[in-house]
DNA sequence: GTATATTTGTTGCAAACGTAACAATCCATT
DNA sequence: AATGGATTGTTACGTTTGCAACAAATATAC
């Protein structure tokens, strides 16, 4: 009596779930490495290395760019304020928006925790291959135009 | 008085960041259209088409298969059983494990949800480009042996 | 054969999450 | 300049999540 009712859809080949696993296994070991080493939570990270490449950003940029609800941004801020890694300047002409940058410890931070997601890349290229890894750039950056 | 602290990082050319983009804006879109069809959250649908597919596995191999830990793998057992699509049989060598298949009112939701998924990775072929597509298929592919 | 370790699945709990509501501010139309 | 609408960021609240502890059962070691 077998058990196998005539999958209709086979998981391993349809490209949500191969794409979501993929992240996922990446996204959990990278983070694992950053946590072991800064005690960061995921989107306290992001808006570490989002202020660490373009400077100075309001919470909304920051949302709109790592694509992350602004209730997360909001904590995340405060938690990296709290740990004096960032200041808030306020605007001058519009007092509701708050300028982030990141102060000297923040940025001395930010750089090796850069110099660790460099070398965590630099090793899954090694581990995948250099042929197949840029195929994989090129097909995910296909994805972000469409 | 330039902000540009000389990033060390881009972002954009981040594998795991892009993976992660990617992964979370399919994964939204695809939610959003089997919630609306049927209400199912995703570690729900997950265990769904894990059982769909395979026919017989227990909690551990569900979660095994998925990369999902196992209480998510447990509440969404229990969601599924009480909605009569998934019953539960225990074994009768190891009492411990309980081997779970849909029922046929299970089995029902999952061709329709099944044919819902084909529909989307169709239209997510034809946006991408059919050669883009299995580029980044191939890519993923790698991936996983790896 | 008993003690110890391992495995399977569930539950308590605290942390993290998103929705919605909110205060504060700015903009647009009049 | 004033009312209505939009935008920025925070907070309150209910839900979801994962870690740790757990009970039950099996496997391993002695």
């Amino acid at each position: 009596m077998a058990d196998e009712p005539d999958p209709l859809l086979s998981l391993e080949q349809f490209m949500p779930y191969r794409l979501n696993r993929a992240a996922e296994t990446v996204s959990r070991r990278f983070a694992a490495i950053y946590r072991r080493h800064s005690g960061l939570t995921r989107p306290e990270w992001r808006v570490l290395a989002t202020l660490g490449q373009y400077g100075c950003l309001t919470a909304t940029d920051i949302g709109r760019h790592s694509a992350m609800h602004k209730t997360k941004v909001s904590r995340a801020v405060q938690a990296l304020e709290g740990r004096r890694w960032l200041k808030r300047q306020s605007d001058s002409k519009d007092r509701r928006v708050e300028h982030l940058t990141l102060t000297a410890l923040g940025q001395k931070n930010y750089r090796a925790l850069a110099q660790l997601a460099l070398d965590f890349e630099r090793r899954l290229r090694e581990t995948l291959g250099p042929e197949l890894f840029d195929q994989l750039n090129a097909g995910l950056e296909a994805f972000e135009e469409a």
